[in-house]
DNA sequence: CAGAAAATGTGCGTGCGCGCAACTTTGCTC
DNA sequence: GAGCAAAGTTGCGCGCACGCACATTTTCTG
């Protein structure tokens, strides 16, 4: 009753292989193809196809085919980041915790994954799935708060969970900006930079909530 | 070039008027159909025609049939409580201020807009409209924060007022919950209470992080 | 005031998201 | 191993979101 859902995987289950294998494999096909034959050369009818099953089950796993695309990059970076912070030492700061694990699990840039960055920058609808993909850090992210800051925080660390999702998505937002659109007002607003910094800058101006999250807790 | 957006209206246009006429036309025939015939009931044709536009023009106005049954009640929230904080007195502590302005502007609770959430709350499409509309109040309330905080806090202005919206939607969501899926973990979660007070706890953990924006700007 | 320029409204066509009701597979129990 | 309940897959069909091209209206400029 109390399991948290990822430390236990007693026996994986078939029924649960085939499942994680069709996705994996929609996804993988997915981004094959818009590689292949760009963002709008694609149809949900080849993805199924190349993937084996019908398009009614591609459906069943992905509402929308930027989703699917998407989906390749951002795998389940979410349960990583909740993974890396459990995993660290529990003596540190929070807000630097969550800190380097957000920049961690954004850190690592493969060939491909660059590749398909590029691609999706291309397009607005992928962009905004992108962008849409951080909202998923939430759950597992308000989980590990919880874990942290007692039964108490609870509420605290869903709060928290959302604020770090919405920072993290700004930080990626300024990230693959392409210098479009005009600044609407406030001036210039320090374009870009590297990933980690653009993700330290936006969490930042949250250490002082965790800090006294941290303090209201364990005095 | 640098004007807000808001503040200057000097004619309105006659093209802008009649914008402005259509997109409240859709949405009060959407949200009146909706209550008539139910949320399935009524079809994109009919809210058009109701509204003396084709299906076609509907379309430019709203992405989605929820989106504009939903409009009619969230209307245009996110630049009244903008206009709210921007009123407020410059001299209170500024979480104080946006909590306030938040509050307020979620208070009013008109004979129309009780039963339209009622209906909204029957659809999960609806409600996920609902709740998504809260992203709109992002950059309004980050216009007005980066005003309050200065040039050099533009950037915390944004990571505060996604923040908050994400605050917000919390908060909605533990208001419009049906007490309907099994708590996944963390174990009870103080299900519900008024809407005011949902709010205000939403809100409280991230005033450390205003109170802390506001001392590194004006010390 | 006339004509250029920009923005809306509209018809048409395509691909898609998903509810529904079968059918098949998986996992559990005796 | 046989049988049963739960979970997953698939075909079908409906409505919808939206790109495109064109007609129409509003606004700007000389």
């Amino acid at each position: 009753m109390c399991d948290a859902g990822i430390v236990t995987t007693p026996p994986p289950g078939l029924r649960e292989r085939k499942k994680r294998a069709t996705r994996e494999a929609l996804r993988e096909a997915a981004l094959r193809l818009a590689v292949e034959r760009g963002p709008d050369g694609v149809r949900v009818e080849d993805i199924a196809e190349a993937a084996g099953v019908s398009p009614r089950t591609y459906n069943n796993y992905f509402a929308s085919r930027e989703q699917a695309i998407v989906s390749a990059v951002t795998a389940d970076r979410e349960a990583r980041i909740a993974a890396a912070l459990a995993a660290g030492p529990a003596g540190a700061r929070l807000a630097d915790a969550v800190t380097e694990a957000v920049v961690g699990q954004y850190a690592n840039t493969g060939e491909r994954e660059q590749k398909a960055l590029l691609l999706i920058t291309t397009r607005a609808a992928l962009r905004d799935a992108y962008l849409g993909s951080t909202a998923g850090i939430e759950p597992p992210l308000a989980e590990v708060l919880a874990a942290r800051l007692g039964d108490a925080g609870a509420h605290t660390a869903r709060v928290l969970a959302a604020s770090v999702a919405a920072a993290v998505r700004i930080a990626l937002e300024g990230w693959l900006r392409p210098a479009g659109a005009a600044e609407a007002a406030g001036g210039l607003v320090v374009p870009s930079g590297s990933l980690p910094d653009l993700l330290r800058a936006a969490l930042a101006p949250l250490a002082p909530a965790f800090d006294a999250a941290e303090r209201g807790t364990r005095p």
